[in-house]
DNA sequence: GGAATACTAAGACGATCGTCTTACAATCCG
DNA sequence: CGGATTGTAAGACGATCGTCTTAGTATTCC
C-alpha cells in the first residue's frame, strides 16, 4: 500500500471544524479542502459515499473526542465538579472562538435529524456515548440505573442548551446559570 | 394601494416551518414559493432585503408566536405545571411531525450566530423574550429578579436541549426526562 | 378618466454546489 | 524488474442557488 498520505485525516478534522461552526449544508467540499490543505481529487478516493460520508466520519471523531474529555472530567471527583468545569470551559472556547465553536454535533443534528438517516444515527451515537459517560459515573456513586440515566439526560440537555443559548446571545451567562443550578440538583441527587 | 395580496404573510409562514425543519442554508426560495403557492415573481418586491430578511421576518413570527404560547401557558398555575405541559406539547408535536418540528429557532441560531447580525439578532430576541416570560411567570410568584433570571435561563437551557435531544434520538424520552427533573427544581424554588 | 401604486409573470444571470472522469505519479510486493 | 495499489492533478458536468430585469396587470386615489 503505497503513497501514504494523512489527507483523509485532514479532510475529517477539518470537516468536523466547520460543521461546528456552520453546520452541514453550509459546509462544502471546497471549503474543506481550502481549509486542510488537501488535495481537490481525493474527494472520492477517501469518501466514495460523498459529502455525507465525510460529515458521518467528523461527527463521529468529534463525538469519541469528546467523550474521552468528558470521561477524563469525571474520572475524578464529583459529577456536579465536572458539570461545572464543563461550562466554564465551554463558556471559555465559545467566548475565544467569538462564538464560534459550541457543541460539535448540535448543529448538524438539527439540521439533518429529518432526512438524513446516517447522519442522524452518527449524531445519536455521539450524544448517547456522552449519555452513557455521565450515567456511569453517576452510577458509580452508588445511584441505581435508572435514576441515573435520567439524571445524565437531563445533565446533557441542559449543558447542550446553554451551549445553545451562550451562543446565539453572545455571553457566557446562560452557561454559568446553568452550571451553578445543575451542580446543585446533581450534588442534591448524587452520593 | 391596489391589489392587496397575502403573499408577503404566506412566504414568511412557510419559510418558518422550513427554517424550523432544515435551517437557514438549506431552505432555499424555491422551496419557500413552492410550498407556499405563492408567486416567484413578488420575491425581491416583498423583501428588498432579499433571504436573510425573509429569515428574520420568519424567525421573529416564530418567536412572537411562541412567546404567546408560553406566556399563556405560564399565566395560570405554576412554573412547574407549565414547564411540563411544555414538554409534553413538545414532545407530541416532535412524535406527530416524524420528528421535523422542534423548537422554530435553534437551527437557525446555532447555523448563523456565527456571521450573520440580523439573523442572530433576531434569534436573539426570540430567546430573549421567551426567557423574560418565564422569569416574569417566577418573580410574580414572590422570587426575586436575579433569581427569577436565573432560574428562567436554566429552564429555557433545559428545555431547550431536551428538544435537541429529543429530535436527535427520535425519542420523547429526553423530554420526560428534563420535565420531571425540572419541575421538581421549579417547585422547590418557586412559592 | 388618468396617474400613481401594488403586485405578478417569466425568466435570464453568474456563481457555486457535489460529483465524476481521465490521466498520471508515487510507493510497496513478489 | 514488473505489476498492483494508493494517491493526486486538473478540470468538466449538470443542477441549483440567490438575485435581478423587464414587462405587464390590477386596484385605488384624485
Amino acid at each position: 500500500m503505497p503513497r501514504r498520505s494523512d489527507s483523509r485525516q485532514r479532510m475529517v478534522r477539518t470537516a468536523a471544524a466547520l460543521l461546528r461552526r456552520q453546520g452541514y449544508a453550509a459546509t462544502g467540499w471546497r471549503s474543506v479542502v481550502a481549509e486542510s490543505g488537501t488535495p481537490w481529487g481525493s474527494q472520492a478516493h477517501h469518501f466514495p459515499g460523498g459529502k455525507e460520508q465525510l460529515a458521518v466520519d467528523a461527527v463521529a471523531w468529534s463525538g469519541e473526542a469528546f467523550e474521552r474529555l468528558l470521561r477524563g472530567a469525571l474520572a475524578n471527583g464529583h459529577p456536579a465538579d465536572a458539570v461545572e468545569a464543563w461550562t466554564r470551559l465551554g463558556g471559555a472556547e465559545l467566548e475565544r472562538s467569538g462564538w464560534r465553536d459550541g457543541c460539535p454535533v448540535a448543529t448538524v443534528a438539527l439540521e439533518t435529524a429529518h432526512d438524513n438517516d446516517a447522519l442522524a444515527s452518527a449524531c445519536t451515537s455521539a450524544f448517547g456515548s456522552w449519555r452513557s459517560a455521565i450515567a456511569e459515573a453517576i452510577q458509580a456513586r452508588g445511584v441505581d440505573e435508572a435514576a441515573a440515566q435520567s439524571l445524565a439526560t437531563f445533565t446533557l440537555a441542559a449543558v447542550e442548551g446553554a451551549l445553545l443559548l451562550a451562543r446565539a446571545e453572545r455571553s457566557t451567562e446562560p452557561l454559568f446559570a446553568v452550571g451553578r443550578h445543575l451542580s446543585g440538583v446533581l450534588r442534591a441527587n448524587v452520593e
